[in-house]
DNA sequence: AATTCATTTCATTTTGAATTGAAAAACATC
DNA sequence: GATGTTTTTCAATTCAAAATGAAATGAATT
């Protein structure tokens, strides 16, 4: 019984379960990148590294996750940009590895000021064009749609002062 | 110069230029669908009816957004399921005639409900289940992801506390 | 400056979600 | 119940986004 603990749990200096944790952890965030609108690999790059008490280099992520490294390249590339995770580079070190920033703040961050923020303002700015148009119509239409466009500019603007205060809970 | 508002006033019982307005809403809508991770055809749909003063028709909403009748059924379908328009059979009628509702509320829930706490819950069971395993690691490495998984795990709590508030603010 | 290994780039391929459209079904009308 | 019309369904297609992997680049080492 001690020699199956012992040989499930040292394999080249790595634990077997925490091959497995870090698989599925990388999965779940996989799930969690691809809910954000983000590639999935992003997410599994992530999770795996989120999972690794030490920090990987890009061959051990290609072949944990078994993906290519083109992918794993973009894909970290984009997290650094993002800031969730650190590369390293020991002094004599031939390779740069990476680690997991631990906090949420760069996804919420991420998403907020790159996707909803410029998104939000673009149908916003447009349903103001389109308000400014309304003067054209005839009335009955001009009332209803007045109307309308008005509300969908209210959403947009407590969608908008709502952002910050996300940012303050989550981040 | 008041005939040439005349010409480009009616046309068919409508006025030229709120199809325009009508087709620039479905293009609007179209993006923040797409931004909720919905197909962009559902969210054209409802710009179109939202910014139509009477209900249409199924068939006059594929000819004014040129699209197939299969994404029209299928996107009425939805839309009518998650409440975000309201199908209308006068007596005399022969077609069914759909009007948009003004309320945020059915976009808000239907993410909330059917995106994001499902697969909120879904992670945050994979993660205590994960959290259940660690007791087969090695001492260093156990306690590592031990603070790193109760972390993820915090997060999604403070997720799943929030999400009521958000539909309380925009719903 | 030549070699080796790590990384990036990018043209091609894969994949999967959305869309199409034709056929079937449902529905109304005579 | 036969006819004409609207709506649904679903196999096939389209298409954009992501992934691949081989070649180019870059960096360290001898």
């Amino acid at each position: 019984m001690s020699k199956l603990v012992f040989e499930s749990t040292i394999r080249g200096g790595e634990d077997v379960s925490v091959l497995k944790i870090q698989r599925e952890m990388a999965e779940v965030f996989a799930d969690l990148a691809d809910l954000f609108g983000n590639p999935a690999s992003l997410g599994s790059i992530y999770g795996l590294l989120f999972a690794s008490p030490e920090p990987l280099s890009m061959e051990e992520i290609v072949e944990r996750l078994d993906i290519s490294t083109g992918t794993a390249s973009q894909g970290l590339r984009r997290l650094v940009e993002m800031q969730a995770i650190l590369p390293q580079k020991e002094d004599g070190d031939r390779v740069t590895r990476y680690g997991a920033k631990l906090e949420l703040r760069p996804f919420v961050a991420m998403f907020l000021n790159q996707q909803l923020l410029p998104r939000l303002e673009h149908s916003s700015s447009r349903i103001a064009e389109l308000q400014s148009r309304l003067a054209d119509l005839t009335p009955p239409t001009r009332r209803v749609l007045e109307t309308r466009l008005e509300r969908a500019s209210k959403w947009h603007h407590r969608a908008k002062t709502f952002l910050p205060l996300i940012r303050r809970f989550l981040g």
